[in-house]
RNA sequence: CGCGGAGUGGAGCAGUUGGUAGCUCGUCGGGCUCAUAACCCGAAGGUCGUUGGUUCAAGUCCAGCCUCCGCAA
C-alpha cells in the first residue's frame, strides 16, 4: 500500500520503523515543526523526524493542515492510507477523506476507555492491571472511530508509564502492521466504540507531581510510577524539591509523610508506606535513596511533604 | 546571553574568616562469632572538572571554558 505517516514522539517511532521494513511504500512522513528543547532551548527535531531521515523519507512539518495548501500536498501524493500515531494534530475532515482506505490510527490504550492525551499514564496512574493498544479508523471526534484491532498486555505491579510507553509502542507497531494486512485483505470489520463505557483522560501537567502523603500507599506508588519520565512524583524536604523516582510499597505505617525506616528509606502513608528507591533532590542528580542517605543524614522521625 | 544549584579518593557528602583534605558507605587484609548485610582492628585509594589570575600560600578568592542538574518550556 502506498502510505502517508503522521507521528511525532518516540512512541510512533517502532511503528514508522516496521513500515519501513515491510513491503508498503511510504510517500511521505508528516511531523510537528522542530521545537525548542531543554534548557539552552536548541531547536530539535522530533524522534519521527530523525528516524525518517535516517531511512530516507520524505519529511514535511507543516504548521497546520487547515489548509489548502496542506490539502492539494496530501491529495497530490493519493495515498492508499494514511497512518497516524501521536502526531499531536487534529486531521481536518477533507483530509481525513482523501485515502480509499481511510485514516488508522494507533492508540495507546484499550477503547473506548481512555480518549484523548494521555491514556497510557492514566492507566498507570489509576492503576490499572490490564492496558492494550487499538488501532482504529479516524473519525472527526476525538478518538471516538471505529475499532479495528486491539491487543492487550498486563501493567506490573511497579512498571511507569515510561516503560509501558516503550511495550505498547512495540505492541502498536506489530497490530499496525496486522491491522494493514487484514485491512488488505477485508478481513476486518470495524466495531462501533461502545459510547457508555467512554473515557477522556486529562492533559498531564505539572501541577498533577506534588505527592500529597496523607492518602493510601497505593495511590502514591501509582502517581509515582505514572509520571515517570515527565513530570515526576515530587515532594519537599526541607523547602528543597525532592523527586520520587521510583518506589515499592511496603505494609508498615505511621505518621503520614514522616520517615519510619532509613534503610531502607521508607515513609508512611495514610495506609501502609513506601520504600524510596530512587530521588533527586533539586540541582543533584538522580541517585538510589542509599545514595542519598550517604551524605543526607534523615533519621526516623523526618518528615517530607 | 531566561533564573538557579553543582563538579573533592569507587558511591553520597563536609571542608568554617585562604595555610597542601575529612565523614558515612564500599573495597582489601586481619580478628571476633554457630552465623551474618552485625561488631572490632588495620590498609589502599584524591594533581580537590579545566585553563589562567591574585597571594608567601587556594578545594577555599577572581575571570574564562567544559560537563551535569533543578526551575522554566
Amino acid at each position: 500500500m502506498n502510505i502517508v505517516f503522521m507521528g511525532t514522539p518516540d512512541f510512533a517511532v517502532p511503528t514508522l520503523k516496521r513500515l519501513c521494513d515491510s513491503k508498503h511504500n511510504i510517500l511521505a512522513v508528516y511531523t510537528q515543526p522542530d521545537k525548542p528543547v531543554g534548557r539552552k532551548q536548541v531547536l530539535t527535531p522530533s524522534d519521527v523526524k530523525v528516524c525518517a531521515l535516517e531511512n530516507g523519507l520524505e519529511v514535511r512539518q507543516p504548521a497546520s493542515l487547515r489548509d489548502e495548501n496542506s490539502f492539494n500536498e496530501i491529495s497530490a501524493l493519493n495515498p492508499d492510507i494514511i497512518i497516524v500515531v501521536a502526531y499531536g494534530k487534529i486531521l481536518p475532515k477533507n483530509i481525513l477523506d482523501i485515502p480509499k482506505y481511510g485514516c488508522v490510527n494507533v492508540h495507546g490504550s484499550l477503547l473506548p476507555k481512555y480518549r484523548g492525551a494521555s491514556p497510557i499514564q492514566s492507566a498507570v496512574l489509576n492503576g490499572d492491571k490490564l492496558s492494550g493498544v487499538t488501532t482504529m479508523f479516524m473519525g472527526e471526534g476525538l478518538d471516538t472511530g471505529d475499532i479495528l484491532l486491539k491487543a492487550e498486555t498486563e501493567i506490573g505491579e511497579n512498571e511507569t508509564s515510561a516503560e509501558l510507553f516503550d511495550r505498547l509502542a512495540e505492541i502498536g507497531a506489530d497490530l499496525l502492521i496486522e491491522t494493514i494486512e487484514k485491512l488488505d485483505s477485508g478481513l476486518i470489520t470495524p466495531i462501533k466504540q461502545d459510547e457508555s463505557k467512554a473515557t477522556y483522560t486529562k492533559k498531564i501537567t505539572k501541577d498533577m507531581s506534588l505527592i500529597n502523603w496523607a492518602q493510601p500507599n497505593y495511590i502514591i506508588h501509582n502517581q509515582v510510577r505514572g509520571l515517570q519520565t515527565w513530570p515526576v512524583a515530587l515532594t519537599k524536604l526541607s523547602g528543597k524539591d525532592l523527586k520520587i523516582h521510583s518506589t515499592f510499597k511496603c505494609d508498615k505505617s505511621g505518621e503520614p509523610g514522616t520517615v519510619i525506616c532509613t534503610a531502607p528509606l521508607t515513609v508512611a502513608c495514610s495506609e501502609g508506606s513506601l520504600i524510596i528507591d530512587e530521588l533527586q533532590l533539586s540541582g543533584k542528580k538522580r541517585m538510589k535513596s542509599d545514595a542519598f542517605l550517604l551524605g543526607h543524614p534523615l533519621s526516623v522521625g523526618d518528615k517530607l511533604g
